[in-house]
DNA sequence: ATTAGTAGTATACAAAAGGTTAGTGCTAAT
DNA sequence: ATTAGCACTAACCTTTTGTATACTACTAAT
């Protein structure tokens, strides 16, 4: 009868929070966010402006960013071979409240530990 | 010149948010948290709260909780063998605000992506 | 005397994430 | 005619992260 920290409302909180940290974690998907936050750019022009990604890791990331709406994928057929270029939604702009929220946070920690060692 | 991404702003809030999601991430970290919730436990009875967790892991995500100051390992020598209890402190609080934010996030994606589908 | 519980550690393994290298078919420039 | 750029993909390797199983030395209960 004390188990109820597994049960429904635990998870309820766990669970969605889960899905924040699955979607903006990893090395590098906020790193791609940042590069296209100064209007939109081709592939290999991302893969310059964030500094060691391959184009294997950067050509998933887009995918999965493109999947949760973050980036728009806008091919151009006007000219051969195709141009293509990636653009934030105005969507990846909800973001900025957990952001903010993680900056603020990582910034009083870090000075923390310094002071405690 | 137009290279200013990969620059010192950015890096100033970028660093800080890894820094968080190293906190916080992986798999295990909130629901140990989470299991310390209502009280101290001791290395066994967060086990069993903490449902799926191997002895491994939890004594690994221990130590780095007591590290970063989310928890207190206090040893109770009056008995033998020792009684070792684990709670959290005060500043395992401080990651309130963030844990809201991405909860918060989390919950508005999950639902969007169910109404886009 | 066996069993179960305590607080972990040791060893080995599997899965996931990311890195490295090379190559595709195309075009435009040298 | 070679070279370089484009947008990727395939194959393979390493590193990180997490899992499984067993084991320690101790005590208390059956």
């Amino acid at each position: 009868m004390e188990n109820e920290e597994s049960g429904e409302a635990c998870n309820a909180f766990l669970n969605p929070i889960g899905d924040a940290l699955y979607v903006i974690g990893g090395k590098w998907k906020l790193r791609v966010i940042s590069g296209l936050r100064d209007g939109s750019k081709r592939f290999n022009e991302i893969q310059r402006a964030v500094h060691g990604i391959s184009a294997r890791v950067l050509s998933a990331e887009l995918k999965e960013l493109e999947l949760n709406g973050f980036v728009k994928r806008i091919v151009h057929h006007q000219q051969t071979p195709v141009v293509v270029e990636y653009q934030l939604t105005e969507y990846a702009g909800s973001l900025s409240n957990v952001l903010h929220a993680l900056a603020d946070w990582g910034t009083m920690h870090r000075d923390k530990l310094r002071r405690d060692r």
